[in-house]
DNA sequence: ATATGACCAATATTGTTAATTTGGTCATAT
DNA sequence: ATATGACCAAATTAACAATATTGGTCATAT
């Protein structure tokens, strides 16, 4: 929420959802601001009250979307009883990356959805660049215990990256018909994932120990 | 070669290799069959005595690269001394996918390299959908008892696609920085394989011998 | 036979202007 | 205070003709 604007946040929220689905459907240059105003029921001067920009909603948006999928995976992995495993929490990761068809498109920086935007001077994934998330991720995974510590934490999060990658663009090119259906697919993964990199001795809840963890803490600085 | 024109093939071969050269830096629409004949040291009208139209030049084209690509495999695969697993098999593709600049443009359907020709209504990559060589070559390797049968053939071939893809296409929106060097990453992929995908009883050598046996095969077929 | 390159119809590009759309503002209304 | 929507400059798109390029052919030369 953006302090200096407008404090009421529950029709903000509406503006970022309604701009959402619009996006995600149209992408950000067939996306205008009255379209967004006239569908979220309001005028377009109100939707200046609450964002400096066109840019600026479309980052705010970027970042609630990024929210949102890592709430959504906390979820899923709350939800899961099948262990802490890498396997299974990278499993999530990547279903809770195909629920969300705006994240797979920032994943793999769609240009039918990111438009023009993408290429501005000084966007959002430009700046977002220095930071490796995964890397960090795979990193505490390792100190946890869950993932082993013999092959190289950029090499496995490259590799998860890749995999990603790879699962949200080759449904764009590759014959349906030879594309696994995603349940089997994603378990694969996991089973694959956990034969490889997980320890004789792992401690199947650390893991989701850390990211709880983390999760308050994030939440904790977020309150401030 | 096309027995149906001339059957210069040194020329042809020519032909081929300026064409590859001048697309892989500019692309299909930007290379004139003009661009071609002149780099090759040959009148327009030359190229037309080799090949019925230009997209029949480029579809030549396409087949060479795959069989340059596939003889490349090969050739690195005798020459590699750790063995035939799985991993280190397929390791193997990927650094043969890599050196070709060709061949991954035609994998990831690079639109800078295949230009208007990936639009055409009835091109290569359309007729080639129904064949899935990737789900083949794994069905194999799981016969010849070099990948374990029990993770879904479907399964494997398409997490193998999906690597490869995010390999190719990841180096373009990735920070370089992020991006593991490449003898690193692709020892890594090797590793994480066989361990997934090896079996404790696995002959190291069977899977080689049950390529080079496919290979003949289709070199006596190409020789009729 | 084999190869060339001038030639052509068809397609693509460019330059230009006119028309439309869009992000953003602000006087006015509530 | 808060919200609206008419309004505007800037940018995008449409329309169109003029120009250039390109794939492919073929009469001619070797």
């Amino acid at each position: 929420m953006n302090p200096e604007k407008s404090s009421n946040d529950e029709r903000e929220q509406r503006i970022l959802e309604v701009a959402s689905e619009l996006i995600a459907h149209y992408g950000y240059d067939k996306t205008t601001v009255s379209d967004i105003a006239r569908e979220a029921g309001i005028s377009k001067g109100a939707i200046y009250l609450h964002f400096d920009s066109k840019d600026a909603l479309f980052e705010a948006l970027l970042i609630r979307e990024m929210e949102a999928y890592t709430m959504r995976w906390m979820q899923l992995l709350e939800a899961d009883e099948r262990g802490g495993t890498i396997g299974v929490m990278y499993r999530l990761i990547l279903q809770a990356l195909q629920e969300s068809p705006f994240m797979t498109a920032m994943f793999i920086r769609d240009s039918r959805v990111m438009g023009s935007y993408i290429r501005k001077p000084n966007n959002f994934f430009r700046r977002q660049e220095e930071h490796d998330g995964r890397f960090i991720f795979v990193k505490m995974m390792q100190n946890a215990g869950v993932i082993t510590e013999d092959i190289d934490t950029r090499v496995i999060s490259h590799v998860m990256d890749m995999l990603a990658f790879g699962l949200v663009s080759m449904r764009d090119i590759k014959n349906p018909a030879h594309i696994p259906e995603t349940e089997a697919l994603l378990t694969g993964i996991a089973e694959i994932l956990d034969r490889a990199l997980t320890p004789p001795d792992a401690d199947s809840e650390a893991g989701k120990q850390v990211i709880r963890q983390l999760m308050s803490t994030a939440q904790a600085q977020m309150n401030e």
